[in-house]
DNA sequence: TCAATAAATGCACTTCCATTGCATTGGTTT
DNA sequence: AAACCAATGCAATGGAAGTGCATTTATTGA
């Protein structure tokens, strides 16, 4: 767990245990969750702090913000290849339909969208919805 | 007006003096407008009135949902060239992030994304962000 | 035409998520 | 140890989405 303190404490962020829990809880899942699902995993902790230690995650670039679709914002784990600030570097998530769970796919960048004259494109948010590996059973 | 009354009858819809209105202020927005938009549009009218009136416009596929990433759903007219029901054809959403204005770029399509093994791509959406020709002064 | 029927509208209420203010706790620093 | 600041917890708010039910309005058909 050295390694999760010594990575907080990198991203000026005061160590506390809630956030190394929760900083555990994304990096064990797999795909974005929302509040409700750090909610639900920790029952004890106030909605609040979950929802401020979240949002601090975010200002300092250790999460980022999904938002596949279903009008609830989802947190995934900035990994290694995720440089969520810089615009040409930009993923794309998968959102499934079936287990309504929703993925990073790191390696799949963005294509170079054109956009009409005067029009200056800064971010590009790309979601594509249908049936994840899991549930298409492959 | 004859016109409008004609279309909504062809979409199997009755024709009523609410829809009516709805209808001739999405036609003259040229972006997509949230629901509390047509709320300030429309006073007296009572707002499960126009969310209603919207939803039966969404299912007859004469406007469409647009999810530009604000976290408020946003609805527009379907114009000739969207056939929002048929997955290739999808165009895609800019939003502005100084207007705060979205506008559906009908004639850009989305392309073709590719997903790893195992995923079952049914839908895309797209949205591009940064500043509208309006703003950017061209 | 008038009653029967169905759809559209309006009102009240609920739920869910996001967010904030304020008091309190806990850890750092000098 | 005192002073300070950040983190946490509690309570409450606001906004958007959605639903149930009563009422009005329009359509149908006897």
């Amino acid at each position: 767990m050295q390694k999760i303190e010594q990575f907080l404490d990198s991203k000026d962020i005061r160590v506390t245990a809630m956030r190394l829990l929760i900083y555990k809880f994304l990096a064990e899942k797999q795909v974005a969750v929302t509040l409700s699902d750090i909610e639900n995993a920790f029952e004890k902790a106030d909605r609040t702090t979950l929802y401020r230690t979240i949002k601090t995650f975010e200002e300092k670039a250790i999460v980022h913000k999904v938002d596949d679709g279903t009008g609830i914002t989802k947190y995934a784990l900035c990994e290694q290849g995720c440089n969520c600030e810089i615009e040409t570097d930009l993923h794309l998530h998968f959102h499934c339909n079936n287990c309504n769970e929703t993925v990073c796919l790191t390696e799949h960048k963005i294509p170079q969208i054109k956009v009409p004259d005067g029009f200056v494109s800064e971010n590009v948010n790309l979601v594509v919805k249908g049936i994840c590996d899991k549930c298409s059973g492959q």
